[in-house]
DNA sequence: TCCTAGTTACGTACGCCGTACGTAGTGGGG
DNA sequence: CCCCACTACGTACGGCGTACGTAACTAGGA
């Protein structure tokens, strides 16, 4: 009755099997798990429909009885990741210490998989995992009494600086993958050009701030640090009784 | 002497043109200018070296005495467009204020061009452009009395919060591109899975939420209030005399 | 001045990619 | 029991980035 034209639908609302057919040789579960294995240890980049089925042991297209989109391969490997948040029973009470929690946590979970910055500014939605997350923040912001809309904006910027904070590290590291000289060369020369450009007296500020400072920082603290200014913005610490 | 294995190299080093040969016909700006307008039309996905040169009229390995990368590519496009930023002759004194001025301006950029924010993820580096935004930048942090790194440190969430929201606004859109249905089909079905999950009763602060405040809200104020509350948290304002 | 070496332009080709489509086989519901 | 939805998967198409080879061209050194 309604064209024949693709009808629109979610990876989550798809039912993983119909009961009518062969049993299904493998599950979405597998096909995820490979796809994550091969983005960990290769690169997102390294991650295609062949390779996947190569990996499981299947014809490249069998895989579509089971993700109908690439795409939707996507949101699948970051719902899966997602679900490596491991929440406590119930928040503490302190609500700026479970934001803290889970901005670390979140840390952790990139930093196990260097892809899934890149890869979540693009492939984000509303997956189980995405709203066990949320569930779980807004229930550590009971404590807050600042309006919903702002509590959303709360965690959609804790964990927009943790995304941002990894991909800026890893940014480099990324994009050296596949290149074909090493990273140290590249920052190397990518060093040597800024130094070289800081050198003509062009940018005067830049160059006090390159001769001040040569202290190596710990990224660790910095993180931490630049997390509690963030909740401080939007719950200043109270200063008197 | 070195083997011949390739050297590695940073796109703003190397030359446009030696003195040698016949005379290029085309510069690196017509190529990147061409670049972005397919990309602000298209999508950033429709940026080919073979449509790049079928645009441009020339043969496609062509664009290679150029530009010796793709990914180069991308650097000179973030470039290009990062030299839209208009700054006035001097900071005006007050850095609040340059720098909301700063964060304004970086988002109308990236409302011009949406590929902008995706791309920059994962191309960013010291171009010139990017040199000249950060020598301004530190300039209007002049008055601000806070260690070099914890300025730079600024700079990068003022930047990194644009990306955020930009992105996040532009998400559902670019993702729509080149899917086989509308982007108002995708977004209902989107919601009305997200609805039927709440429905369950699992999510009960979600659900308070969606319930409360279905007022809709103006980007802009948002946008707004949430830069503010990022310098506040670097230097609070002061609260007495 | 002429020669030569470096540069430009670009056609061809290789090995990837996502995925549309057709075919064959299988097993559960009417 | 049998039909048909569903599984598995080979083939093929159009696109991608880009390595490589060739021909034309021109600026610098002899």
């Amino acid at each position: 009755m309604t064209g024949r034209t693709a009808e629109p639908e979610v990876i989550w609302a798809r039912p993983e099997r119909a009961g009518r057919g062969p049993k299904p040789a493998y599950s979405r579960t597998d096909i995820v798990a490979v796809a994550v294995r091969i983005a960990d240890a290769d690169g997102i980049d390294a991650v295609s429909m062949r390779r996947i089925a190569a990996e499981l042991g299947c014809g490249t297209m069998s895989l579509y009885n089971y993700v109908p989109r690439k795409e939707d391969l996507y949101e699948l490997m970051v719902d899966a990741v997602s679900g490596e948040y491991e929440f406590p029973g119930e928040p503490s009470g302190d609500w700026r210490a479970d934001m803290t929690a889970i901005a670390h946590q979140g840390r952790a979970i990139m930093y196990r998989h260097p892809w899934l910055a890149r890869v979540m500014t693009t492939a984000y939605g509303f997956s189980p995992n995405a709203l066990r997350f949320l569930e779980w923040c807004l229930g550590c912001l009971t404590p807050l009494d600042i309006p919903a809309g702002l509590k959303m904006q709360l965690i959609a910027m804790v964990n927009g600086t943790v995304m941002l904070t990894v991909a800026n590290e890893q940014a480099m590291a990324e994009r050296a993958r596949g290149l074909p000289w090493s990273e140290e060369e590249e920052q190397a020369v990518r060093g040597a050009y800024l130094a070289g450009q800081v050198a003509t007296g062009r940018y005067p500020h830049l160059a006090g701030l390159l001769a001040e400072a040569p202290a190596p920082v710990d990224a660790d603290e910095i993180f931490a640090m630049g997390i509690a200014r963030l909740l401080d913005s939007f719950a200043p610490p109270v200063t008197a009784a």
